[in-house]
DNA sequence: CGAGGTGGGACGTGGGACGTCCTTCGGTCG
DNA sequence: CGACCGAAGGACGTCCCACGTCCCACCTCG
């Protein structure tokens, strides 16, 4: 059976201990040592791949993979993607989901940050006022800010789990054709609120701020004559708290401000 | 080159809107259509088996897949296990994951829970309480528990995502030989915490209360020489409140209560 | 000594054949 | 007349063989 192959190959690298990048029997070893033939094999060598838990290279051979999240990534995608209707909900499920892990994360990071981290995310936030300056989107930076910002959790499964759902979102955003992006400015701003509150150790603040920069995104995804249904989730009891802002657009009411953020 | 196959077959499903289980083309009608062999055709298919796109019935035909995290499950699982060396470890993150998530989440739901809601949950908790003072576990209780505490949200993605790091620590567990549960009437008691805080509307209180159940299935984990180092990420200013506790083990002080749960 | 050619190893693709499983249809028996 | 059973066909599963492509390493030649 197909499936036994895979597994028979998949106990073989954890029996031998193989570390990732390490070689793989060549498909004629695999062929005999698991007595079947070698188009069972390049199936089950082919499904692992596609798993990336075997990295297959042409003409040189096959290597234990780095088990990444790519196919959480290409799984969501198509999912997303095959959902013709529904289509924004979907993906409001994505965008829900990383929230929820960043306003959790932050909780866990805004109480001990150190003095270092923070001069790395001032740098990165100078970098992102600056191209917003030029007029320029910085989605390197984004990435950046929110991977640098998680990095003394010392848990390599957040930032792969968050970058495979930014992933999932912006490949969906461009295969639909949402190409208009939230003025950079705006962007800056909510990072700069965000980098402002974990300075003071204001954690809720920091929550806040983090909610409020994806309800910015949020945003862009619905088409204008949905926008009366609004973002869900209200953050709760914080809502009585003025949020803060950092003054590079101006100050909006209690509404969720979307009128500032490129909706028609 | 395969990769594109199996963009093209993605694409076919794509293109002609065909839902979860609608059925595909034959291998001979896609060998056709791609202009391709049927090897080729087969191993696309396979790769796009394992990513759960597609569903193949021997002597049936092949099917459109419902695009569950299955290869998540299957993927972290590997690389959990592939880490001989920081076993726990890894565990820990995904533990981690879970807790930060399910404290998001219920912050999200402990304002505005339904009375039915409660009595759901009071029932699973009664079957739970029942089958602890048998001495049985009752891990589908416990699903069940955290399904239907999320089910309000309207986000498929969410149990989908819990289920999935649920599978995958209960598929290492089980592959390292841990069968060492804890004790059935704690894991009722921290259920029956987080119900006693919902019915309160106490959301902070809800936290802790699966904060600490989250503890607890940690502290599982950890060898008893390594439990010094403790588990990770002190949950923050929330340490200052006492905890609540169902009454059904005995009261404990300030530390992380690990001498309760089996630990030896 | 070095640059380029050449050979071998390994994966990629194609074609064909046969086995296995499932469904369907028609015949037979009760 | 109806229910059961066997044959036929469709579709996937496995296998074998051959050739193409890619990469590396060795060897030869300038």
């Amino acid at each position: 059976m197909g499936t036994q192959i895979r597994r028979d190959v998949m106990q073989l690298i954890l029996d031998r201990r193989l570390p990732p990048g390490a070689p793989l029997p060549t498909e004629a070893e695999l062929m005999e040592s698991l007595g079947v033939s070698r188009n069972s094999v390049r199936e089950a060598l082919k499904a692992l791949q596609a798993l990336d838990i075997v990295e297959i290279r042409h003409g040189y051979g096959t290597y234990v993979g780095q088990a990444s999240l790519t196919p959480l990534v290409d799984g969501l995608t198509f999912r997303t993607l095959a959902r013709v209707t529904d289509d924004h909900a979907a993906l409001t499920e994505i965008l829900q989901v990383r929230e929820v892990l960043e306003e959790g994360l932050i909780h866990r990071v805004a109480g001990g940050i150190d003095d270092a981290e923070l001069a790395r995310l001032e740098s990165i936030v100078g970098r992102m006022e600056e191209a917003a300056r030029a007029g320029e989107a910085f989605p390197d930076l984004d990435r950046e800010f929110h991977e640098t910002l998680y990095e003394t959790l010392g848990n390599a499964l957040v930032p792969q789990l968050l970058a495979a759902f930014w992933h999932v979102f912006h490949r969906v955003a461009k295969a639909r054709g949402w190409t208009r992006d939230p003025a950079p400015a705006v962007t800056a701003c909510r990072h700069r609120d965000i980098l402002t509150a974990l300075r003071e150790h204001d954690v809720p603040g920091a929550q806040r701020a983090m909610s409020r920069h994806f309800r910015g995104i949020d945003a862009r995804s619905f088409p204008a004559d949905q926008a009366a249904s609004g973002p869900p989730a209200p953050i709760g009891q914080a809502e009585r708290a003025r949020p803060r802002d950092c003054g590079m657009i101006r100050r909006e009411g209690p509404g969720s401000g979307q009128e500032a953020l490129g909706v028609k």
